[in-house]
DNA sequence: AGCACGCCGACT
DNA sequence: GTCGGCGTGCTC
């Protein structure tokens, strides 16, 4: 019995690993990629072993020995170590940050009830490894010709699979799994999508398809046995197909042979809190790293991938047809809103074109990206408007709650009766939310069976599901919704698709937005005509209600043409020197005073030499306050990568030393600026 | 980040 | 007299 050094990774701010004591015989020593159960302050965490030595600077008395080592668990591979390691040090945070996290929260506790029970009902599950899939159906050319070359491509191979709206990319990934686990009897597949609840009929497919694999899922509503049960699987090498959320490409996969990563262009991706990692950049790091493919599907790829492919770093592989004979992509026409006045948000041509529907018995799809009935209020004579006592925002209006609330904060307040400045009774509503929309579509059609979906409709858990078999069912003639209806789903009878005030993304300060309004409205034009229609006749059209027609972010979406877009949106980067041409890491800084934030902005602009690297002015946030913090930010740039990150990690440690009070965080290649 | 310790205001 | 406010300091 002798001692040794157990170096762990806890999940703590810290960016230090911690020595602990245990005790054993050299034959039978812990082993890197364990989890350890250790005392650390006062509590008793759950950490990752990193190295195993036998001496320490530690002093000895504040050594402590090591509580557990849960040595029935396999240790996490050396290849999942270095992607924590690659993530932790990318994106600037202590490893534990990175890896602990992801494992299951009953793994992380003192007992190992909960796991020992997970691996016994894992070992009496026979092993599905039986990867013959079953009714597939056949391809059209340019789906075989790319899932042969999916399920064929060997090595390091990221392939960027662009392909219009309902040209059937899901049975292209689908095909080239079945080859992947033809191949390798062994092999594991990683699928990614951006929400697992908006594709519940994926999972349904897959195991459909494959019915003598293990499928896992791992996103964030899953109950914690489950979640413990599906990454053991994931972990054990038995799931097969692991299909999840953007968290998922931190599980454990010793036998990953494909990534797939659907609608890779989905801000989703992107964690926007805590380790702000990119799951998209983290999937190609990772088959890069395991020398295998990784296929990146999309309608309108993100300009990163589009910029890879053209410069051939990826390989594109073109679905340019609709997967279904005669279903062919609507026709988009623009509104000009000058020539035609909305009444209750919609211009003439559109309410004529939804009692066409209404009288064919087909479906209509309003998508307005806004909550809420309005969102503000104002009073008519002295200008007084809704603000939020906490946030630099309006309180929204939501009638049917007779309530105002801040989207951001959530305060809430009873509607005003009077205005709280002058007591004028005529406190109007300014804009529209779907509230407003949906009742003005029940003044319009009475006889209409009309169904609101944005996120106040389904807070509710199962009531999204709820409303969207609705629409299935054919029960739902008019479908107004945000974003949330956007995505994913194939509306049968749906012909027409009206897209009520995008104008609002064409100005915005953020570079990203036209391409991220552009991408939604091919995503939401996409949900129109994905069938055959019987008689051949009645076309489905997508309506764009617009002040700007002549905008060519419209000219591209009637066109159809993402690939010309993406070339004038990449022209444009390059020149302005933005992303993908420039590499970024914004400094984000909040407090109760925006001066001290600023402050804080400053010194951490001057604390460090910085050549090759511009650093911007501090400047406080758009939304500048948010539940009375006040925030600013700060943007690093440089046109190297490794430049920015030599920077980066030596601008961390100054500024942990700083010691400052202000809260603050860095966000390495960040979306929202 | 947690969590404890520590030193000053309004309550049973 | 104490309950508790959040400042500051530590975690192998």
């Amino acid at each position: 019995m002798t001692h040794c050094i157990l170096r762990i990774a806890l999940d703590t701010p810290l960016n230090a690993v911690f020595d602990y004591r245990w005790v054993c015989d050299s034959a039978n020593e812990p082993q890197v990629g364990q989890l350890a159960l250790v005392p650390f302050g006062p509590r008793e965490v759950v950490g990752l072993i990193v190295a195993v030595v036998h001496e320490t600077e530690v002093p000895p008395e504040k050594l402590k020995d090591a509580l557990g080592v849960r040595a029935q668990l396999a240790p996490l591979s050396a290849e999942w170590l270095a992607l924590a390691g690659f993530a932790a040090e990318y994106y600037q945070r202590p490893l534990g940050e990175v890896a602990l996290p992801g494992v299951p929260k009953n793994l992380r506790v003192g007992t190992t009830v909960a796991l020992d029970r997970a691996i016994k009902k894992l070992a009496k599950l026979a092993d599905a490894h039986d990867g013959t899939p079953v009714n597939m159906p056949a391809l059209n050319p340019a789906q075989q010709e790319a899932a042969d070359a999916i399920g064929g491509a060997r090595g390091f191979a990221p392939i960027l699979l662009y392909g219009v709206t309902g040209s059937g990319k899901t049975e292209v990934y689908l095909q080239a799994c079945a080859q992947v686990l033809a191949r390798e009897p062994q092999g594991q597949i990683l699928i990614l999508v951006p929400e697992i609840n908006l594709t519940p009929q994926l999972e349904g497919n897959i195991r459909a398809r494959f019915p003598g694999v293990m499928l896992a899922t791992l996103h964030s509503s899953l109950a914690e046995g489950e979640r413990m049960l599906h990454w053991l699987a994931a972990h054990q090498g038995q799931a097969r197909i692991v299909l999840g959320t953007r968290l998922a490409i931190l599980a454990s996969l010793p036998q990953l042979k494909l990534i797939v990563i659907d609608e890779e262009h989905d801000p989703s991706y992107k964690q926007q809190e805590g380790l702000r990692y990119s799951a998209r950049d983290l999937a190609v790091w990772r088959a890069w790293q395991l020398k295998i493919p990784v296929v990146l599907g999309s309608a309108t790829p993100s300009l990163e991938s589009w910029h890879h492919a053209q410069a051939g770093r990826y390989r594109k592989l073109e679905l340019k047809e609709r997967a279904v004979s005669q279903a062919t992509l609507p026709a988009v026409k623009l509104l000009n809103m000058e020539h035609h006045k909305p009444q209750d948000g919609l211009t003439q041509p559109l309410i004529d074109a939804l009692k066409l529907r209404l009288a064919r018995g087909e479906q209509s799809l309003l998508f307005l990206n806004r909550r809420g009935y309005s969102p503000v209020i104002c009073c008519e004579s002295c200008g007084w408007i809704s603000d939020c006592q906490r946030c630099t925002a309006f309180m929204v209006l939501h009638k049917g709650e007779r309530k105002l609330r801040c989207h951001h904060c959530s305060l809430e307040m009873r509607i005003p009766r009077h205005c709280p400045t002058c007591g004028n009774i005529d406190l109007q509503p300014l804009g529209r939310g779907t509230q407003r929309v949906e009742e003005g579509l029940q003044l319009l059609f009475p006889e209409a069976r009309i169904l609101r979906i944005d996120a106040d409709s389904t807070r509710r858990k199962g009531s999204a599901q709820e409303a969207f078999d609705t629409v299935h069912r054919g029960d739902v003639d008019i479908l107004i919704g945000t974003q949330m209806v956007a995505k994913g789903h194939d509306f049968k009878k749906l012909t027409l698709v009206g897209i009520l005030n995008p104008d609002t993304a064409l100005f915005s300060q953020d570079y990203r937005a036209s391409e991220r309004l552009f991408a939604q409205l091919m995503q939401v034009a996409g949900r129109a005509g994905r069938t055959a229609q019987a008689d051949g006749g009645s076309a489905s059209e997508v309506l764009i209600q617009t002040r700007y027609p002549e905008h060519p972010l419209y000219g591209a979406v009637v066109n159809h043409d993402y690939d010309r877009f993406a070339t004038a949106l990449l022209a444009e980067r390059e020149q302005a020197g933005l992303p993908p041409y420039l590499y970024q890491a914004m400094l984000r800084a909040e407090a109760p005073e925006l001066a001290k934030a600023l402050e804080f902005l400053t010194a951490a602009r001057d604390c460090v030499p910085h050549e090759g690297i511009t650093i911007n002015d501090p400047i406080p946030m758009s939304m500048t306050r948010v539940y009375n913090v006040d925030r600013a930010q700060l943007l690093v740039e440089s046109p190297s990568r490794p430049a920015l990150q030599a920077f980066l990690k030596e601008w961390m440690l100054r500024l942990r030393e700083m010691k400052s009070r202000v809260k603050w965080s860095l966000e390495v290649d960040p979306v929202d600026i």
